[in-house]
DNA sequence: ATGAAAGCGCTAACAG
DNA sequence: CTGTTAGCGCTTTCAT
């Protein structure tokens, strides 16, 4: 079934029905009742690939998302997804593994559909300047404005947290409270992402506070897994590691540790507090409910969305915004 | 930048240089390394609605999902793609929300996209033969049987567990734990979908076991989500439902009940004991951890595509597997 | 207000 | 082994 089955069907030309299908002007209202009549009768549904071949442009972008399983990223595609739609772009949703090259994906994928633009969610900016510049689409981040300053802000936009600030106030909150003795969970301390920065808070925190940042308060697990996180801590208190809170550098994270904690005997936050970032909604379900720094994902999508779509239309400089963190006080930090 | 720049850059014509994209045979090597190379360095990608177009047939299967945050199909929607990937075929995944139309959605993406399947996750299976049959491709549900039997077995396939037997299960296994007012936590008692089911199994166990079930046992709480799940219990809390045990038809409403005991004061499983369905992985994490069904989503997620493609290489009556749910003992439930 | 016809970028015979 | 060419299904001028 193509359009020029409808065409003969109605008896009239396939650009008629063309124009029917697209909602343009110059088309005599039974003539388009006619066509439409007929092409719900025949659930007829025009080929994308024909279309956007055809299209000279379409108002398209897409959204790589790092892990599906990652309900801060997949919360925030519903939002993507739907302010996308209300702007009136179609959006392509594409899933990429931890091991898979966001970058080398956003740029095939721009170009094999004719993208106008790419949200990427997740994934380090540790890049060359080249390796971006083959997207040749405008594109915004959410999740790590390039601290490390490798590639040069002018070539992208992002909308995020500032991390290094978001762990800084989650720790000054545990000491704040009492604590001194703060252990950090985290993927690694260097590996020029998210975890490097959310690092950076922890320990300037801790140095303000003239706290010491001991080896045995720094639990590195290689990756973001709850495994390794449980594993993690678990590990630490098996060889006698001393803190009172833990700070895990995400939500579930903490949450892992949380768990390592209680099947270990501590009692959470009587024994331990527990501090995580991210602010996913799961935390809120947890015995006891997660303390988090809340990032605002819902404003982080929308502003992603807004900004990718006027850098489209009236490509410029890149802009870079910073939202937020708020803390949420749940149940398991303790004054000490 | 099309395959006709590829072209004349390297003195050769578009056919050679589409054979090289395909790996087709008949070019000789050096020609093929060198088309290979021009390609590299232009970062080409040819435009994939020109090649779906211009391509007699491809393979490839749609993955429509009802609510990508939903845990349950995250996890799985891995291994399909995984799966698929590895069998040769491409594959789109395309989120709807819970007010959409599955069937329409599925149909529309099949006819667009010239697909030669679909796989659906979640959504119920409450409907006419007439708007299955709007699916002109083969289709696998992974999570519904449609044991209400208002659509004919023969126009779809389906993997999953065997709803209420696996309610049955986990009802069976508080009451051989000792309970007898077991309250049960669910959207509805009659949506004709997966709740039902269980609710089924529900019913069929106590009644076995001799045990009544009045109405104050019934929490229904109108949707899926945690939050409601959360106000259910706590409501019935608040008019003093007598239970020992709740049996909360998913591991989400399963964790949210536990939360609304466990802010009533009420200790899990000293005072209450909780089991769910399904499995997801947050639930080890949880504390106390929670007992519950295990759907094996990697088997269910592997033969879904296998079926899938098996019914588009020869089509044929549409096959029904019904995989075992595998009772895990956490923490939350208590022998009484 | 409607139709005819020229592509969009690619694949797939077919010819050589 | 390689090139030529006719579409795939649609949009979009350009006529009418």
């Amino acid at each position: 079934m193509t359009i020029k089955d409808i065409a003969a069907k109605c008896g009239v030309s396939v650009s008629t029905v063309s124009r029917v299908l697209n909602n343009q002007p110059y088309v005599k209202q039974d003539v388009r009742d006619k066509v439409m009549k007929v092409i719900e009768e025949e659930h007829f549904v025009p080929h994308e690939g024909a279309v956007s071949l055809a299209k000279t442009q379409e108002d398209s972008f897409g959204v790589i998302i790092r892990g599906i399983n990652n309900p801060f990223f997949s919360e925030m595609v519903t939002v993507i997804l739907q302010r996308g739609h209300e702007m009136g772009y179609s959006t392509y949703l594409h899933q990429i593994r931890s091991c898979d090259d966001e970058i080398g994906e956003a740029a095939s994928l721009a170009k094999s559909r004719k993208l106008k633009g790419v949200i990427l969610l997740g994934g380090n900016f540790d890049r060359t300047e080249e390796e971006i510049r083959q997207i040749d689409v405008p594109i915004v981040c959410c999740t790590f404005t390039n601290k490390f300053g490798v590639v040069p802000k002018e070539i992208f936009s992002s909308v995020s947290i500032d991390d290094e600030a978001a762990a800084y106030k989650a720790v000054s909150y545990l000491i704040s409270e009492g604590h001194k003795k703060i252990a950090v969970v985290l993927p690694s301390v260097d590996d020029k992402s998210i975890s490097e920065l959310r690092y950076m808070g922890y320990c300037k925190a801790m140095k303000e506070a003239g706290l010491a940042v001991t080896d045995d308060l720094i639990i590195a697990t290689g990756d973001y897994s709850m495994e390794e996180a449980y594993a993690g801590v678990k590990a630490a208190l098996e060889r006698k590691a001393k803190f009172t809170a833990i700070f895990g550098i995400s939500d579930l994270i903490a949450l892992a540790s949380m768990k390592a904690l209680s099947d270990a005997g501590y009692k959470i936050p009587g024994k331990c507090s527990v501090i995580g970032i991210d602010g996913i909604d799961m935390t809120s379900y947890f015995i006891p409910t997660l303390t988090t720094l809340v990032q605002p994902r819902d404003v982080i999508a929308q502003r992603a969305v807004e900004i990718l779509i006027g850098a489209i239309e009236e490509p410029g400089e890149g802009t870079h915004e910073i939202v937020e963190a708020q803390l949420r006080i749940g149940e398991s930090v303790k004054k000490i």
